[in-house]
DNA sequence: TTGACATAATACCAAAAGGTTTCATATAAA
DNA sequence: TTTATATGAAACCTTTTGGTATTATGTCAA
């Protein structure tokens, strides 16, 4: 067996705490790179680093203003994440589980 | 900013894709180490590394059984990566969330 | 008790990850 | 046009990660 998978980059990316930690931060609204390095105690090339991987899994979009980039949230992309996570939620919630299950379910 | 995390365990675990490939395989039933290995491209010791990965992260628990080690899934441990994830999921699905919200209250 | 089997443990290696410092580039403002 | 600002990019370093091969340990079975 030999695992293929699409979600890689998105699990790689959460894998690290500060980068987790930016997402949090950037969930409250867009922010340039420096402002975002302002809140670690770590180098602004550092961020830059983490953002790069964040980008790579889709979780931000950076967006050039004037001599600025705003990085902003792209949620979408945690889905993929979610997805996989939520179809074991069935061992610790099945009550939640099959709420979704309605919920995803095409109306009749 | 310093982030503290205490479900840092649980998305390392999550980041690398073989690991993954063995929280599906131990969802399907527990099994010993070398029925897992017999599944990979990769020697017993590297899928013994993964398994105390995913035991750090309390995702997998060992249990002793004659002379064989059965690795049994522990499926709460994925809820803290979950419950961390669900909390974006405003941002791609408000209808669920709002469910959630309902279930997870208390009754009255 | 001896042999086979299931696994653990150790030593080792190459590559990737996470950081730093330094230098380059582009836009805004004086 | 010069200067300051916001960022990107490169080179480098150390630690961690993911793998290997090899050796040791404990349990079952003949």
């Amino acid at each position: 067996m030999r695992p293929h998978d699409h979600s890689q980059p998105v699990f790689r990316a959460l894998a690290d705490p500060t980068r987790r930690a930016i997402i949090s931060m950037l969930a409250d609204g867009a922010r340039p790179i420096a402002d975002i390095a302002a809140e670690f105690d770590m180098t602004r090339p550092a961020i830059a680093k983490h953002l790069a991987v964040l980008r790579d899994g889709g979780i931000v979009v950076a967006e050039p203003r004037g001599r600025e980039r705003i990085n902003r949230l792209n949620p979408e992309a945690l889905k993929t994440a979610a997805d996989w996570l939520n179809h074991f939620d069935r061992f610790w919630d099945g009550r939640l589980a099959k709420l979704k299950e309605a919920v995803e379910k095409p109306h009749e």
